[in-house]
Parts: structure tokens; C-alpha cells; sequence
DNA sequence: TATGAATGAGTGTTCATTCAT
DNA sequence: TATGAATGAACACTCATTCAT
């Protein structure tokens, strides 16, 4: 290696690696941030919760919190992103293809466990999307997301419970998810003790739901 | 009678009738002011809802507001103690001695066809009663409520599904109650027409549920 | 005077004096403040003038200044608009009809004297007409006001300085504006024993060139 | 010479050569500095325009900024600073010493073509001495650099004018230059099109009032 | 010397609450 | 009692300035 090409190398990992030294702490400026932020919308709800206090929490200025996200609601926004990120992740694998013929028991373990998983690492998770006044922004990325989720189930429910309607379908979808959304929240308010049980509780409320549908015990207009 | 003894009394009798009326008047007034609040809440929730706003939509200054309530959260207090007081009216016809060995379905009907009634007919209940931001107080209130509702369900599964445990008879209560909390604010969203099969679905779910207890298909301890 | 009527009478006196009594103290802190702003725009600027020092000054708090003006610009926009309705005044009586064809001295005393009487009494006055950063809508406010005044001034000069073009007239008459606009500053920061030496340099300045002017030695394209 | 002493040379003059061409770099980037701000400054005025978009527009780091200017204020005054040598150059060249003798058309212009051609290569000269909220070192900077051009307007006026008094030469003088400061802006910001005919409004200005004052028909007092 | 992330005092503005009338 | 003008602490956000690298 002659001495300029060496030269050259040194120069652009220089030139390279402090930015990058630089972003990498910039990105865990931004993920403190957010866990902070989860933290406090956790604890007195997203309007209650002051950009300064984020930052105090943080270790840093509100001017420093003002270098990453522009607004407050860009705070919610990002958290609603990391969450819908790691969501979108588990719902990958429980709505797989090869799920459609899996036992009820199986199928439901593999939705249920990857929700309580998340849950239980993110407290704050719960009263996000419990929709309580966030930005239209985040609604409707929260939104969205729901409504993949709602047709990857529907397409199940076709599958699994031809004889209903599409309305039907529709709203057996939305009572399935909204009984995964309503009684997670469960868990994490559990005692930790307690707290498979509560999760077997879950799964038992979701089975007899639907137990009834694909049993075809249930009207199908 | 003295003539200062019969004074006394037509004074006595002007002093409880005038402000019996008075009172009735504050009694409507404050009754306006909930049903004000109660809209605003629903519209654009409890944070973002001014009390010179609630003032102003129910034809008054901030400071006649302030004559009833000593502030804020009091109001969502009073609005929380009026929801409850109807709450309990219909838990009192719910949970009635009589109702234990009803048939399921006909149990169901009882519990959740109320409920369903107060949902409709006040739209900011779910969004009081999701917790979102209320105050310690109005949370206490609620929570009181929500235990005392908590021992009748138990005292039916303590009939119904003898085999529990009691720690498993208070998980499968609380599941059974959350199912009521969670799914019933769907109902609200629900297009009218859909509202009655949204209702069935409910219904649905819950039997799918307790079925799964009653019939000893669960796990007792 | 029946009871009736005297009690009438009184009802309606005490229900329209009270709120015009109200409105009359609202229209004199309106113009405290307005006086407080004029002040410090002037001493400061208006971008290093803070609301909170206005409010501080005038002897009210912030929460108060914003029950009379929505944002800084208005207060901004009503001070200009206090002027402008001054300047309306001096201007509706130094260009009325009748002076076409008086003798130029006595032309320009009608138009100089009053301004210089307006630029004595309220030394913020050049200040804000000088334009540094007004919001756009004062700037236009302005612009529209001196418009007027410039079509005005062009009529004259279409009479008594017939032989110029379109063009030159205005010019000609955009320059004799400017030099009022211009001078006047000057008299408000002489001393006053100077006073009017300086406001008759003012009166040479504009005499040497409209005579230069009128006496067709210009160019007149 | 031995081999420290010669060291010591070659150190010697690297060590001021290098300053040197250091000072040079440092000269260029705060002339390019100074020709940003000017930019800024004219686009959106001096409190609206932030040391960091100079920095930016400049090509360079705030703290790179703050290497040169000690602050803000200091960005305007050397900006002045700036603008007053290039008028010191102008007034060196229009009131020297043969001019006093000069016709007065060519006295003129002798003053006011430089101007005109200053004004229109800065157009941010005029809002800086317009003096819109300057700091006070800047304002007494502009300050006394008027007053020298006053003094030597005034030398003009005492020989040219000798029947005024001393008040009143001050007085014409101030008026005359005055003048100047006011009508400038006219020329930048007319139609470039139409900008020699204003600069001729404003030479007629001008020579209709010196010639008022010089034909002895002012006031002498 | 150059950088640019970090700072924090300070801005315009809001709104729950008070109090003179 | 009712009023609504007045209050002032607190908020989201900015930007001149600093300092570790």
C-alpha cells in the first residue's frame, strides 16, 4: 500500500467515521428521548406531558429535543412509528401464510404471544394507541395499520369461516382484534405473579369467541 | 305566638323556601354544565376542553362555572358520579339476587343489554371511563365502582363455576368485565345500522367465554 | 311616573350603563396599551419589544393585553391604524378641493403644518411609517393609505404643472411625498427652541422644488 | 550560520507566513460573512435574520461565525463599518477641497452620483442607516460619521452662503444632507428603467432648495 | 481552527382561576 | 349570586451563544 493510497483510506475513515460516530449518538439521543417520552404519556397522558419535562428526564435542554423532532407531536409520532415498526414485525410472523390451518389453540398462541411480549416490554404502548387525543397523524398511521391487520384477518376468516357474510366477516375481524387491543392491557397492569394467567384468560376469551364463529353456531348475515 | 316569634318563623319559612329554589336553579345549572362538559369531552377531549368553552356553550360566565365546581377535574368528577350513579342503577337490575341461576344467554341479555343503552345514550361515557388522563379522584371513584360491580360478578361465578379457585374465579370476573369495557365503545363507533349485529357479536363473545368457565373446560386454580 | 315605568327606566338604565361603562374602560386600556406600544416601538423596535413588557408597562398582565389583541401584529396593525385615521384627517383637509389654485406658501403650509403637528404628538409615528418590519398587513394598510395620498398629489400637480408627462408626474409627485415623509423625522429630533427654524427649512426644501417644478424648468418626459 | 539558527529562520518565517496567509483566509471569510448578512438583512431585516443562517448561507459553522464576530451586534456594526469607509471614500472625493467654487449643477453631482452608485451596489446600506433598531454603537458610529460630512457641508455653506448664521448653516446643512439620506431609497427602489430620471428628481430637489438658500432669499437668523 | 451539537434564557401565547362590581 | 375582565404561571418553541471534539 503506497503512503497516499494509505493516506486516503485514513482521510475517509476520518471523514466517515465521525459522522457516523456522530449519528450513532444522535440516535441514541433520539431512542432516550422516546423512551422518556413513552415514559411520561405513560404516566400522566400525552397533553399533561411538557416537552421541557422530556428534556429534564432526558439529561438534556429543550432546545437539545428541539434538534431532533420539530414539534411535540412529532414525539408521539416517532413513538407511534417505533411501535407500529415492532407491531408490523410480530403481526409478519403471526399472520404468516401458513398459519390459515394451524389449530385454534396454535393460532392464537402465535397472535397472543408476540402482543404480550410487546406489551410487557412497553408499558406506554397501551395508552397510545388507546387513541387518547394523539395528532391526526398518528391516528391515522395507527389507523392504517389496523386496517392491514383487519384484512389479514378477515382473509382467515374467509378461510376459515366460509359460511359468513362479508359484513359478518367484517365485524367478527374487528370483535377479535378489539378483544386483543382491550384486554392486553390487562396483562400489563397484572401482577407479574399473575400474569400467565391472565394471559391464559385471554387466550380462553379469545377461543370461545371463536370456537362460536368457526363452529358455525353463529348467525351469518 | 309573640309578634317576634311569628316574624321568626314567616322568616324561617321565606329563609327555606327561597333557597330551595335557588337550589333547584343550581341544581339545573349544574346539570347543564355536565351535559356541556360531557359534549366537549366527547368532541375534542377532557385536556383540550377550556372551562371558559364549557361556560360559554352553556350561556354562562367562568365565574358562575366556578360557583358550582372548584375546578376542572371536579367537573369530570361530577360527570364520572352521575355516569356511576346511572352505572349502578343498572348494576342494581343487572346483578339482582335472582339473576344467578338464569339461563346464560338470558344473564347476558340482562348485563349487557343496559349497558349498551348508556353507551349510546351518553357518548363520552367510554371515553371517561377508558381512564384516559382523569384524575387520581375521578380514577378512585371509578375504580370503587369498578370493584364493588367486580365482588357481584364474582359472587355469580362463585355459583355458576363452583370449581374456581378463588383466584381464578377473580381473573376470569375481571376478564368477563373488561370484555363489557372494552368492546362496548365499538358499539358507539359502529355505524347505526350495524349497531344490533355488533351487539349480537358482543354477546357472543362473552358467551364464547363464560361457556368455556362454566362448562369446567378451564384450568380451576 | 308610575312604579312600574320608574322601575322600567332604571332596569334600562343600569342594563346599557354598566356595559358602557365597561366598554369605555376596555377603549381606555385599549389605548393605554396602544400608547405603552408606541413608546417602546419606538425606543426598542418593534421586534425587540416583547408583549409581556407592554403588559408590564401598562400596568396589566399578559393574559390581559391578549383580551384587547390577538397577537403582537395587531397591536402592530391598530397603532397603524390609529395613525392612518389621523393622518386620513390632516390629509382630507390639506388636499381638499379648494386648494388647487392657491399660492404655493400657502399650499405647502396646509400640507406640512398638520403633519408636523402629528409628528410632534406621537414621536413613534415615523417610527412605523418608516417600514422597518411590519407585518405584511400593516405594510399594506399603509401602502394603500399613501397611494391615496400620491393620486391626490398627482391631480394637483396635473393642474398647476400641466406640461409634465404621466410618468413625470409621478415622480415629481412621489418625491415631494418622500421629502415630507423623509424631513419630518428631523423635526422631531430637533431641539425644540429649533423646532420651527426646522420646520421652515422643511417648507424651503419642498418650495425650491416645486418651483423648480411648476415653473416648467424641468424635464418633462 | 549554524543549524539552530537557521531552524530558528525557517520557523520564523513559516510562523508568519502561514499567519499571514491565515489572516488572509480570515479576511475573506468575514468579507463573505459581511456580504451574507448584507443579503439577510435586506431580505428580511436584522432581528429576523439568525447568526446561524448566515453561518449557513455563508458555507460555514455557527462556531466558525462567532470566530470573527464576538456577536450579532458586532456583524451589523462591522457591516457599517464597511459601508462607512466606502461613503468616507465618496465624501472624500465629493467635498474636496476645489469643489467649493464649482457651479452648483456640478456640485451635485459630484455629491450625489457617488451616492446614488453605492445605494444601488448595497441595497441593504439604506436600511442599515435608516437606523431601524441598530445598536447604539452602531447608531454612534453612523453618528459620527454624518457629523464629519455635516461639518464639511457646513464649510461649503460658509463660503458659498455667507450671510447665514452659524444655526442656520447648521440647520441647511442637516437638511441638505438629510435630503440625501431620504430620497436614496427612492432610487433603489424604482424601476431600474426608470431609475436616472428619479436620480434627476432628486438632483432637482436638492438644487431647487440650495439654490433658495444661495440666491440669499432664506432667513439668515 | 473549524465544527455543529448542546445550551437555556427568553418569546408569544393560553387558560384555569379569582375578584371587584 | 352572577358577571366577565383580570390575572399570572406555565407552555411550546427559538436562537444567540458556547464548547467538546
Amino acid at each position: 500500500m503506497s503512503q497516499s493510497q494509505y493516506e486516503q483510506k485514513l482521510a475517509s475513515v476520518k471523514g466517515s467515521s465521525r459522522p457516523r460516530r456522530r449519528q450513532a449518538r444522535g440516535q441514541q439521543r433520539i431512542q432516550l428521548l422516546l423512551d422518556v417520552a413513552e415514559e411520561l404519556f405513560a404516566e400522566v397522558g400525552f397533553e399533561a406531558t411538557t416537552t421541557n419535562a422530556i428534556a429534564a428526564r432526558a439529561g438534556m435542554s429543550p432546545g437539545s429535543l428541539y434538534q431532533y423532532f420539530p414539534n411535540k407531536d412529532a414525539i408521539a409520532e416517532a413513538l407511534a412509528a417505533r411501535y407500529l415498526e415492532q407491531l408490523h414485525a410480530t403481526q409478519e410472523y403471526s399472520f404468516a401464510a401458513e398459519i390459515v390451518h394451524l389449530p385454534l389453540d396454535a393460532l392464537i398462541d402465535r397472535v397472543v404471544d408476540p402482543l404480550v411480549a410487546l406489551h410487557v416490554a412497553h408499558p406506554g404502548f397501551g395508552s397510545l394507541f388507546g387513541g387518547s387525543s394523539v395528532s391526526p397523524r398518528v391516528a391515522a398511521a395507527i389507523r392504517d395499520f389496523m386496517d392491514a391487520i383487519h384484512e389479514r384477518a378477515e382473509a382467515i376468516f374467509a378461510v376459515r369461516a366460509p359460511q359468513l357474510s362479508p359484513a359478518a366477516r367484517r365485524r367478527c375481524a374487528a370483535v377479535s382484534l378489539e378483544l386483543n387491543r382491550a384486554l392486553l392491557p390487562l396483562v400489563v397492569a397484572s401482577d407479574p405473579a399473575e400474569r400467565d394467567a391472565v394471559v391464559q384468560e385471554i387466550k380462553a376469551a379469545q377461543r370461545g369467541y371463536l370456537e362460536l364463529i368457526l363452529n358455525g353456531q353463529r348467525l351469518t348475515n
